[in-house]
DNA sequence: ACTCGACAAAGGTACGGACATATACTGGAC
DNA sequence: GTCCAGTATATGTCCGTACCTTTGTCGAGT
């Protein structure tokens, strides 16, 4: 690594964000461009790499590591995980992430994209219960197979964009991010199980007698509470797991 | 602090246990005990009272605010979470300490302890098919109202002492360790949705139309499976909850 | 060919220091 | 009494160092 193109500049000390942030950023776009193929770098490479102290290269590999990118143990370097889910964007979002990984292509119908009222909706928004909301209904398809309904309320000072995207073959918040430039930084999920109603049965071609899981979910900017979004997915399919070690943070992945 | 009752030798630094753990653990038995009732201690207070780096004390901290046991933000001292889990041995777990942190009395009726063999079960635990495994059977009421179906396979080896044991008021893993020393120190669930049969229904006393959550579960002793569970828990009532944060890790809750 | 010990490499633990920055508190000016 | 500036305090960030433990490898000895 030393044939020229040594001091990689890619880290600000000067900007705001600490520099743990900025090396984990980096390291997960080199990641994901299909950097380390063969092998991850030891700590001791990234602080000669980066300039930095090894507290602070160990300080965004912990992060990592929490996030499930990567996993590492004494005396061995540190490996990547491939499939790994680089944001923490929820369970909906490992799962569509889990899909595309597999390569199965997934695509949506759209329902509805339009401006109405929602008085829960506005609600969990913080909004006056007869605000116009930004709505978009969907069914999204993985293989041309019905796997979830999603209904979204979203804010209409920063919606508004979106009702004139296509929202068929790109996600919502990739879209998001481009026409309005929001990126949610948070958020509140709550899973549970339910039985389909006949016509949600249609629309997932989900047979009788098999249970849906219903994901509520509630997008911040910040503070700022800017989605909230109901999905139906299919039960028999997808189920949702998670790992546990003591003293390690408790993951949760999606499974088939 | 400074009248007479210094220098608290809990930690032991000759033990093969790293410091931060022997912190952390002494700081949740403390907090258990009904501790840092006003106040939780600053950092540099800790490093004082335990006489180690305040290094230490962070990595303590730390796991304990990944594991959300206390929150923590800058100019701030840190603060206890009062109904929090202190360890993370998966969602069943948390749901009965979030029923007894309410005051909510449980119990559980005992229908099989045994022995016998279970092809599937044998298999999750990496032993032979025809192994005769210990078997337990319950439902879970609180409050007399039943809200979940517990089968458990356990490895014989260890599982035996529990045959024994009164399992209608203290749970299984309290019990486990009480009579064999047994502690778990990770595992996998996988939680779905799913119709439950009319045996199930009348189980639990469930309605009909009214779908449950079955949280499959191996439960680990280092790298042995020593444990197989499959729950059946009343949907209605209770949904698995997440929070997430960019960059923080993924933390799930059981609710109401 | 196999075993085993020495060695190097990597991450884990633990110590030390310094400064930055957000927050709470306090006291004085008005 | 209210507001604001200053100060104290807390956690966050960042640097340096040292040693331990585990793992993988390589080579000498059998």
């Amino acid at each position: 690594m030393q044939h020229g193109l040594t001091a990689t500049p890619r880290l600000d000390r000067a900007a705001r964000e600490p520099l743990w942030c900025q090396l984990r950023d980096d390291l997960l776009r080199r990641l994901e461009a299909g950097g380390f193929a063969e092998r991850f770098p030891g700590e001791m490479e990234l602080v000669e790499e980066y300039a930095v102290s090894r507290h602070t290269v160990r300080e965004a590999l912990r992060r990592l590591r929490d996030d499930g990118v990567i996993v590492s143990s004494r005396g061995r370097s540190s490996v990547a995980r491939p499939g790994a889910v680089s944001q923490q964007l929820g369970v909906m979002y490992s799962l569509f992430h889990e899909l595309e990984s597999r390569g199965i292509e997934q695509r949506s119908t759209v329902l509805a994209a339009d401006r109405r009222t929602d008085p829960e909706a506005a609600a969990r928004l913080g909004l006056p219960p007869g605000t116009e909301l930004v709505y978009l209904e969907r069914v999204r398809l993985a293989d041309d197979e019905p796997i979830a309904w999603d209904r979204a309320w979203l804010d209409p000072e920063l919606g508004t964009p979106l009702l004139g995207a296509d929202l068929g073959h790109t996600g919502l918040y990739d879209e998001w991010q481009r026409s309005a430039g929001v990126r949610l930084t948070g958020g509140r999920e709550r899973i549970g199980a339910v039985v389909p109603s006949p016509a949600e049965r249609r629309l997932l071609a989900l047979p009788r007698g098999e249970a849906a899981m219903r994901v509520e979910r509630t997008g911040c900017l910040g503070e700022r509470p800017v989605e909230f979004r109901v999905t139906l997915v299919r039960g028999s399919r997808f189920s949702f797991s998670a790992e546990w070690e003591s003293g390690r943070a408790y993951h949760v992945d999606v499974t088939d």
